[in-house]
DNA sequence: GATTTTTTTCTCGACAGTCGAGAAATTTAG
DNA sequence: CTAAATTTCTCGACTGTCGAGAAAAAAATC
C-alpha cells in the first residue's frame, strides 16, 4: 500500500491484459480481445489502435472469410517487436537460444563444458563469447534483443541476478548483470532452474484447472536436488520462489555435502549420495564431482533384482526426499507435487523411501497424500518457464514503456 | 492478471490509502494527507468529502491556531462508523474485547476455561454466550458489530475461520463463520495467534526502517511452538503466514507428539517434552495436557546451577528449535527472528542449542546466523495483530462498500 | 484598525480513461 | 438486389486525477 492509483495505472494494467491474453491465445479478433479481457469494445479498440502505433502488434492480413457478416481482422504479436536470448547452464553444456517476441525459436546451439576447467573466468568469457556469436548469426541489431534470461542449478539472489551457489562454481559468484553491462542493453534475469520448471507447470496447470489453480511444488531428481514452487496469490498473479531444497537439513550431522555442509538432502539424494551408500562408502567421503548416469543405472538394476544395499540406498534417498517434502508441506500447504528430472528413472525404487518419508508427519497424517506427479521431459519445461517468465516480463516493460513515450510525445508538443 | 482495471478501482485504491495513512498516523489534515497519499490536494478533497458523507471520518473540531495562516481542520475516523469483537482463545482463558473503528478498548472481560471440560459444543455455547453479553453490556445495535476477529493457537484454514487443528480440541474442528452466522452478520475471521503476533511486528518493522522491511519471523515458544512468517511482496503489501512449524517434523519416528504423530518440533521443545526430558520419561510416554510452568521454572533453576540433565532437556529443545529454524530459512530467505512466549524466559538455556541447530545447514553458513530478537510481551502483540489485520479489512470493506453505495445511488436516481 | 503575509482548504477547467449504444463496414443468404 | 448477420469503429457520457489559482482565516506589520 504505498503507491498510489491513477488512470495511467489503469491503461497499462489493461494494455497488459490485452498483451497477455494475445499471448496465451495467439492471434485473437477485436471480438475475442474483448471476450477474453472483459473489456469493453471501445476500449479494446483504444488500447489496440496504441499498441499498434507502437508496432508491437499488428493486424494479420486478413483470412478468408469464414462466416457471414464483416470478417474479423486478426491482431498479432509483431515478431520483429523484440528478441530474447535464454541461456541453460547444466553440468556439461550450456544450450543457447535465440527466441522472438512471440516465442518462436530461431537460433539455437550447445556449448560443450569440460568437466576440468571450472573457472568462472573462463566460463564467463565463453558465455560473452556464445552470445557475441548468436547476435551475430542472426544479423539483428544488438539493441533488439530485449533480455536474456539465465538459468542454473543452485542458489540466486532474490532480487538481482548474481548467481550466490552453483553445484557447477560453489561459492564463486557470478554476477551477470555485471558481466553483461557493458557489451548489452538487455535486460538480464537469472533465475533458479526448478522455479523454472515451477513456472511452466504452474501455467500449464492454470490452464488446465481453468483458475481453480493454488500451489504447485516441482521437485527435481539429479546430482543435485532442486525444488520449485508456484503459488497464485490473492489478485491471481503467480509467485515463483525457488526454496535451497537440496541444502535443508536433511539429519543434522549427517553425511558430508557437496556444498561443505553436513546432512543435506542432497547429500542423501542426490546422484552422488546414491551412489555413496551403495558402495557403503563412509557418509564423511568428499562427494564425487561427476557420476555418469550408468553408474546409477547399474545400481537400480541390481536394486530392482533385490540387491539390499542397492534397494537401501534409494530408499534412504527417497526418505530423504519425503521427510523434505514433508517439511516443506509443513511450511505451507498441502499442493501437488511433480517430479521431474534425469533421477525420475528410478522413480519406482525412490516412491517407497518418499511415501514413507512423507506419511509420518502431522500434515500429511492430517490431510492425507499430496498428489504426486511424474513428468519426465524436464528440459522442455525448463526453456517453457523461461520463454513464460521472460516475455511476460518483457509485456510488462513494454506497457510501461507506453506510458513514457506518452510523455515524451506530450513534453515535444 | 484476471481482473480487468476502471477508474472506479483507482478510487477505490487511493481512498483506501487515504484511510490507511488516517488509521497509521491519526488525526491529519488535509495537506498532510496530501503528503502521505502524494496524491494532490484536489483529489484529497474529492476522497475526504466522499468518506465524510458516507460517515467514514469526520473534521475533528478546530484545535486552537498553531501558527498563523489559516487554521488546519483535521480529519479524523469516527469511533462509531463500526466495533470489532476481538477474542482471544488461549489454553486456560478466553479474552473477549470490544473496539471501536479507531482501535480503542472499550470493554474487555475474560472467561476462565476448565481444563477438564474441554468439548467443543460446551465450548461454541460459551462463546455465543461471552458474544452476546459483551454486546449487550455496549448497548450497541449488533449490526453495527463489522468483525469479530477470532485467534487460537494451532492449524488454521487458509480460506475459511475454521481451526482444523488446535492443542485445546485435537482434530475437532470448530468452523466459527457456521457457528456464528444466525446471531451475527459481521464477518468472522480466524488467526493463528504467532500469525498475528507476525503481522504485528511486521507493522511495527515497516513503521521501524521506514519502507525499507523485507521480511520476518516471529516463534512464539509455550506449551506449544508457533510460527509466523510476514513478507513484504513486490507491492508492498504484507504477506502473512502461519506454517505448521510445531508440528513440522524434527526427527522420524522420534518423540510422541500430542498430535499424534512422532518426531514434531514440539515434541522436543514444547513445555511438556522439556518436562519429559528432564524427567528422563520414555520419549513414547503421551504427553501430558498441561504443565504449570512452576515445574518449569524449577527446572530451569536447577539447569541455571549445572543440573546435567536438565540442562539437556533445555539443549535438546534448543537444537529442535535451531534445526527447525534453518530448515525455515532453507524454504524462505534470510529473515530476522523475533523470539516470544512464555518460553522466552528460558532464553538462556535454549540459545545454545537454537545456534548450534541453525549454524549446522547450509543458509547459515552461506549467509550468515540471522538475527534473534526476544520480546517477552506476546499478549500484547497478539492483540496488535488483531487490530492491525481486522481493521485494515473493515477499511478495505468500506472503500468496496463505498463504490457499492454510489451505484445504489444512482440507480435510485 | 487596516493591510499584508502566510498557510490551508476549496473549486474550476483540462485531461485521461472506460463504457454503452449505435453507426459503419462487409460478407452471406435468399 | 435486399435483408440479415457479424464485426469493427465512433461518439457522447461519466468518472477520476491533476494543476492552478481563488477563497478563507489567522498572524504579522504598519
Amino acid at each position: 500500500m504505498l503507491a498510489k492509483s491513477s488512470t495511467e495505472l489503469v491503461r497499462q494494467k489493461n494494455s497488459a491484459l490485452v498483451l497477455s491474453a494475445l499471448r496465451r491465445h495467439g492471434p485473437l479478433a477485436h471480438t475475442e480481445l474483448s471476450d477474453f479481457t472483459k473489456l469493453s469494445s471501445a476500449t479494446v479498440s483504444v488500447i489496440t489502435a496504441d499498441l499498434e502505433r507502437a508496432q508491437i502488434i499488428e493486424k494479420a492480413e486478413q483470412q478468408a472469410a469464414s462466416g457471414r457478416g464483416r470478417p474479423r481482422v486478426l491482431f498479432s504479436q509483431r515478431r520483429d517487436c523484440g528478441y530474447l536470448i535464454v541461456v541453460v547452464i547444466s553440468s556439461d553444456a550450456v544450450q543457447y537460444s535465440l527466441v522472438d517476441y512471440t516465442g518462436r525459436l530461431m537460433d539455437r546451439f550447445t556449448e560443450e563444458r569440460q568437466q576440468s576447467v571450472a573457472g568462472v573466468d573462463r566460463f564467463v568469457a565463453g558465455l560473452r563469447d556464445a552470445l557475441n556469436r548468436i547476435a551475430a548469426r542472426s544479423q539483428l541489431p544488438r539493441d533488439k534483443v530485449l533480455m536474456i534470461s539465465i538459468s542454473s542449478k543452485g542458489l540466486v539472489d532474490a532480487s538481482e541476478p548474481v548467481l550466490r551457489w552453483s553445484p557447477i562454481f560453489g561459492r564463486d559468484e557470478i554476477d551477470f548483470a555485471a558481466v553483461l553491462r557493458d557489451e548489452w542493453s538487455a535486460q538480464i534475469i537469472l533465475g533458479n532452474e526448478t522455479l523454472l520448471v515451477a513456472a511452466a507447470l504452474g501455467r500449464q496447470e492454470d490452464i488446465r484447472t481453468r483458475g481453480n489453480f493454488r500451489a504447485m511444488a516441482a521437485l527435481s531428481l539429479g546430482h543435485s536436488i532442486g525444488l520449485g514452487i508456484v503459488r497464485r496469490d490473492h489478485e491471481g498473479n503467480h509467485q515463483i520462489s525457488a526454496p535451497n531444497f537440496g541444502h535443508m537439513m536433511h539429519v543434522p550431522g549427517g553425511g558430508l555435502c557437496r556444498c561443505g555442509a553436513r546432512g543435506c538432502i542432497e547429500a542423501y539424494a542426490g546422484f552422488y549420495a546414491i551412489l555413496r551408500t551403495a558402495f557403503d562408502v563412509p557418509l564423511d567421503t568428499i562427494p564425487a564431482k561427476f557420476v555418469p548416469i550408468a553408474e546409477l543405472d547399474k545400481i537400480a538394476v541390481s536394486a530392482r533384482q533385490g540387491g539390499r544395499r542397492n534397494v537401501l540406498a534409494f530408499r534412504q534417498a527417497g526418505l530423504a526426499l519425503g521427510t523434505g517434502l514433508s517439511r516443506v508441506l509443513s511450511l505451507h500447504e498441502r499442493m501437488p507435487i511433480v517430479i521431474t528430472g534425469p533421477g525420475v528413472r528410478y522413480y519406482d525404487l525412490l516412491i517407497e523411501g518418499m511415501t514413507e518419508g512423507l506419511a509420518e508427519s502431522h500434515v500429511v497424517r492430517m490431510e492425507g497424500m499430496p498428489e504426486l506427479r511424474v513428468i519426465v521431459d524436464e528440459p522442455t519445461l525448463v526453456f517453457e518457464g523461461h520463454l513464460n517468465r521472460a516475455l511476460s516480463i518483457i509485456d510488462n516493460h513494454i506497457v510501461r514503456r507506453g506510458a513514457a513515450v506518452m510523455e515524451l510525445r506530450d513534453r515535444a508538443s
